[in-house]
DNA sequence: CGGGCGGTCAACCATTCGGTTGATGCGCCG
DNA sequence: CGGCGCATCAACCGAATGGTTGACCGCCCG
């Protein structure tokens, strides 16, 4: 089998260097370049794609500090490059950061504790074309699956962004030019579909779930 | 100078194979062993200051998913161990991070996204007896001393994380074991001092502030 | 075309929250 | 020692929020 060249993507060094430690315990793997953040991985592959295009696999953590987090770079890089799989590594395994890996377009997403040949195992999946999913973010894609989630109207969400701004009712029925009983009975919504029962809930529950960005 | 030999505390197989290979590359350094979790840590160095004592300095992440958590880790082990620099690294530079790590007794503080050379550095400093700090958050703790007014006591942070996860004041109270009375006062206090007039807002500035974990 | 859903509004009441005053104890610092 | 900041608690009041019921309108979909 072919040596599998892989570009690392994680704005830390010493995860960059384990990886690369990792792999080079593998004989059909090797590391072909890394990048800090999303900017810095699409320079690589358009600079290598230019010389033959070498690179098999993207190696994508999602926590990027500065630049262009992991979810829109795996966007980006699937829009340029579709038939180049990208395999998410990250620390995090909360509904809204898979969702948002797969509606990328993420080949697969494992989580960064798992030992180092669960790891291959995974890249060598995705490599191949394959779906690769750590076990617990299976059982939670599943469990979704079984009870979808109600999803709130274009216009709650509105009110929870600004909710989460610390507005008051009387300040959020000004900006939409709606009355205060109309904000209320828009809460009293949130809060069934969210499954809380007070404002502050209901804005942590939505960061949770990245309905408003965080 | 003598080899410095570190204990690794991280539950990431990958993190744990960085830093190795990063400190592979000094000669003055050297992984003694490494813990998955703050219980597995303490049972290392138990073992070892039975036969000899050899370890010099403890590297210490703060998350770690269900074991013993990074801080409580870190309390136990200075108990146990008072001349043990424990150094942290970790992802998270947030006041709240900070504080409690430091009263915990960390002996530095430092980023994971740091290079190489700075967390060698960092650690030689530590098992020196100094204090090392990412410049990011030497420059987070000056800012607390230069304007002390608004910032908030390690209290105050307690509650406002509380608060960011929904908590009513009720619940506030019983989890932090203070009736309901203090949990208004230290409120008014925390308003006060973020400049806002309800709990959602003050949320929102505590993130914005990056006094709690966005 | 009828019903469901989303958005709007009103009135009402219970609960929570915000704000004040005042008080105690503790530890630290000058 | 005296003061100051921090944490704790109590009682009280007005305002904001939560929860309920009921209603109207427009739109889309079957």
């Amino acid at each position: 089998m072919a040596e599998l060249r892989v570009l690392l993507v994680d704005d830390h060094p010493v995860v960059r260097a384990g990886l690369r430690a990792m792999f080079s315990g593998f004989e059909d793997v090797s590391v072909a370049d890394e990048a800090a953040n999303g900017d810095e991985a699409l320079r690589i592959l358009e600079r290598e794609s230019a010389v033959g295009g070498k690179i098999d696999l993207v190696l994508m953590d999602l926590q990027m500090a500065p630049g262009m987090d992991g979810v829109t770079a795996t966007r980006r890089i699937k829009e340029q490059f579709p038939n180049l799989p990208v395999l998410v590594l990250t620390t995090y395994d909360t509904d809204a950061d898979i969702l948002a890996a797969v509606e990328a377009g993420a080949s697969g997403y494992m989580l960064k504790d798992a030992p180092p040949n669960s790891i291959r195992d995974a890249a060598r999946s995705a490599a191949a074309g394959q779906t690769a999913l750590a076990p617990e973010v299976a059982a939670r894609l599943m469990g979704r699956m079984r009870n979808p989630a109600p999803s709130l109207s274009a216009r709650e969400i509105e009110l929870v962004e600004l909710l989460a701004t610390g507005m008051s009712n009387r300040a959020i029925s000004r900006r939409l030019f709606i009355s205060e009983a109309t904000v209320k009975t828009h809460l009293v919504h949130i809060y069934e579909k969210l499954g809380v029962d007070n404002r502050t809930a209901a804005i942590a529950v939505a960061r949770e779930r990245r309905i408003i960005r965080s």
